[in-house]
RNA sequence: CGCGGGGUAGAGCAGUUGGCAGCUCGCCAGGCCCAUAACCUGGAGGUCGUCGGUUCGAAUCCGACCCCCGCAA
């Protein structure tokens, strides 16, 4: 019988109306949903809440959200509060009758989860309760995951406790980044949104809560913590440098001419070595290749890039900075 | 005016007490070799980011501007 639900639609509960769906996000991890739900005719985004436009770059130039270009080029009414809890009467004005929430960037409060009768939808980067919290992706590479994937909840109070509607599941390649993984995960999640919520709504899916016992957190990078630790072995620091790009970016610092001189690690591959000779951090060349001694094995370095210089292949590197094999990273 | 690094041959860099523009790699031609991404010989390729100033003479000193990048946000 619920095959002959689905075949008309799913539409049992909502009759010929629309669901009347409020969409907030920030980034662009957020917009391959927003497109699909825009698409979807059975739904009816009747507003989207992004963050303030902010001065972005070295210019400061003020850009809008990479969500707020595509919710008015649709012609979908925009809000941008400085603090959500600042528009929680627009909201409720709003009737909506279900909320989705990716990638916002703010916490959103226990009145506004009350507000749409099928409550608040939230996309997580994570196979939860694994990495609940922001560096969801990055850590995943970091661990040396085989897979993972996102997680489609609805939210409750906690952060990122809510109950599960879906999972789908992903392969982490060896040559994944978080970069690439977002990407992935990003479209992932809009893959599998619009056909949850039609289950959840017409009620063949019952939230499954999350087993707290095996939940752990991870909070959001800063800067500083991509720098690079050349005790680890040379496999955990090709993983560090997968989860930190493209942001922080992995990193090693060097003393030049009386300056500490900063290197981004842009990609590298660890190499296993018979006899682990160099200095832990030391510079040096594998088969004309460069090469990084850490505290097991070696990291053959692939690209790079120098504080004010542009990224480039190490093998153009070489050409420049012969001297610099033998120097010592820190 | 947020802080800082940089623009020199196709690529990556050196060259600033002003005085013929260099290195590594690539490219072209020839040679060696059973053979080669190895080796040897020769060669092409630059308005030194742009404009102006100082000077007998500027990649180098002074001024303005353009572009790239790191930090910070």
């Amino acid at each position: 019988m619920s095959k002959n639900m689905s075949a008309k639609g799913g539409s049992a509960s909502g009759g010929k109306n629309k669901v009347r769906a409020i969409f907030i996000g920030t980034p662009d991890f957020a917009t391959p949903s927003l497109k699909v739900m825009i698409d979807d005719k059975q739904f009816d985004i009747v507003a989207v809440v992004t963050q303030p436009d902010k001065k972005v770059g070295r210019k400061q130039i003020i850009t809008p959200p990479p969500i707020k270009a595509l919710a008015e080029k649709n012609v979908i009414p925009v809000l941008q509060p400085e603090k959500i809890s600042d528009i929680e009467f627009e909201i409720l004005n709003l009737k909506p009758d279900l909320i989705i929430v990716i990638a916002y960037a703010q916490v959103v409060p226990e009145n506004i989860l009350n507000i749409p009768k099928y409550g608040v939808i939230n996309i997580h980067g994570s196979l939860l309760p694994k990495y609940r919290g922001a560096s969801c992706i990055q850590a995943a590479i970091l661990n040396g995951d085989k897979k993972t994937g996102i997680t489609i909840m609805k939210m409750d109070k906690g952060l990122d406790t809510g109950s599960i509607l879906a999972q789908s599941e992903i392969d982490i390649l060896k040559t994944d980044t978080a970069g690439s993984l977002y990407k992935k995960l990003s479209e992932l999640g809009a893959e599998f949104l619009a056909s949850t919520l039609k289950k959840y709504i017409n009620g063949k899916i019952k939230p499954d809560p999350q087993d707290d016992s095996l939940a752990n957190y991870v909070g959001l990078l800063k800067k500083q913590d991509g720098k690079i630790d050349w005790n680890k072995t040379a496999v955990e620091i090709e993983r560090f440098i997968c989860a930190m790009y493209p942001w922080p970016g992995a990193f090693a610092s060097l003393n030049i001419k009386n300056k500490k001189l900063n290197i981004k690690i842009l990609a590298a591959e660890s190499e296993s070595l018979s006899i682990n000779k160099y200095k832990i951090g030391e510079l040096f060349l594998d088969n004309n290749k460069l090469a990084v001694q850490c505290g097991k094995d070696s990291l053959v370095i692939k690209k790079l890039q120098l504080e004010g210089k542009k990224e480039i292949d190490s093998e153009e590197f070489l050409r420049g900075y012969k001297n610099f094999v033998g120097k010592i990273l820190d």
